[in-house]
DNA sequence: TTCAGGCTACCACTTTTGTGGTATTTTACT
DNA sequence: AGTAAAATACCACAAAAGTGGTAGCCTGAA
């Protein structure tokens, strides 16, 4: 059994395709959303999808953007990206960052079933005209050795102890407060906050409380 | 024609009540929301009702500090609160910040539909059960003289201006970046930024940004 | 047992926020 | 013409955030 998980923004497709991939054996389409913010706190809330198929031309807080959040916080969680038409600078990011596959969404529907099945055993995969992109991406950057498993500079997932900051600080209250309410130093807190930034790829307070919530890490 | 929109995190009573609303001959209910985020999103876009009908329980956020926020920021707007039990506190705070209802769920339709209809005209009302709380509650307080059209000391709703400022600062820019921006002095900027503060009712960056997303002043 | 990751802690320094005032000029409404 | 609110601007000081390091301790997995 597959578990699979659709994000995008138009509804009509997103029922359609449940339709189609409810009907595959094996698959269960466990959820879909039509925007990010509901289907990061859906994440943050523990349940972690083998598979979510993801379109790329969400509203504000693009598929990109959703997609590598996804990656870096969630990193057992395959992605599969579906776009209308491709982009060589898209792709090139979304691959290494980490993405599992990128289909178009002309991808006819067998297509589709076998590419989440392949991805869902690990491989990567992605429609014939996408591969072209990819293979020139290999060719211009040749100082990278990884492929899939290295252990990379990364910031890696959030751990508890920085959600349970992040809480705090998103509760208005100062590093001294914190360090206080969970008898810890004030370096201990600051090095916390220090560490959220830089995973969260922020600059200051204002964007880390307004990226905890498009990540639904704080309500 | 009045319009009407609710707010309950109960959809089954929120259908049912839209069903007899909208039988109504005069009354068009305009939206429902099962969640306060959509319905501040709502209304910062600028769709204002007249009447709001807000449940009490609504999850994290409470339907308390919701109408405050509302009668805060939009101060045309009549909220009434739909409650299944009855608080003296919650009362005497909902009737000092200017509601302009509170009836219980156990109230009837016919009466549900005449305190529309008043507070629609501008006046105030609930169930007599409720009648007797906040009469206790004036007779306890003697020294204010307002009734409902005075200037207050209350912080009013945002302007324009600060509302872009917010957004700037939700962009991760520091009060120099964004004077440089908008060709203004560094201590206007502050200004505004100590201004939004106080009307927000928040002690520092944090709860800006997380205000300002809780009232759909940012995406 | 090595090794990575998570949690803790420290330091020195710069920049930005936040507090708490006052005050002038525009703008819009009456 | 008068006035209220918005927008602008200034000041000084205290407090906190943010930068860029280093490093010890513990635990669980390889």
């Amino acid at each position: 059994m597959i578990s699979i998980v659709l994000v995008d923004d138009h509804p009509v497709f997103l029922q359609g395709l449940e339709a189609l991939l409810s009907k595959v054996p094996h698959f269960e389409v466990k959820k879909t959303f039509s925007n990010s913010t509901g289907f990061f706190r859906y994440l943050a809330e523990g349940n972690l999808p083998e598979v979510v198929l993801l379109d790329i031309e969400m509203g504000r807080i693009n598929g990109i953007e959703i997609a590598s959040n996804v990656l870096q916080l969630y990193p057992g969680v395959k992605v599969i990206m579906l776009s209308t038409y491709f982009s060589d600078e898209y792709i090139s990011v979304l691959v290494e960052s980490g993405i599992s596959g990128y289909l178009l969404k002309s991808t006819d529907f067998k297509e589709l079933k076998d590419s989440i099945e392949k991805v869902a055993k690990g491989r990567f995969c992605c429609s014939p005209e996408i591969m072209e992109i990819v293979i020139e991406g290999f060719k211009k950057s040749s100082d990278t050795e990884s492929s899939e498993g290295g252990s990379g500079k990364e910031p890696g997932q959030l751990t508890d102890r920085e959600i349970e900051l992040l809480r705090l600080i998103a509760d208005e209250l100062t590093m001294k407060e914190i360090a206080n309410k969970l008898y810890l130093s004030e370096h201990t807190v600051k090095t916390h906050r220090k560490n959220l930034m830089a995973k969260l790829g922020v600059k200051n307070t204002a964007g880390l409380i307004k990226k905890a919530f498009l990540l639904g890490l704080i309500e």
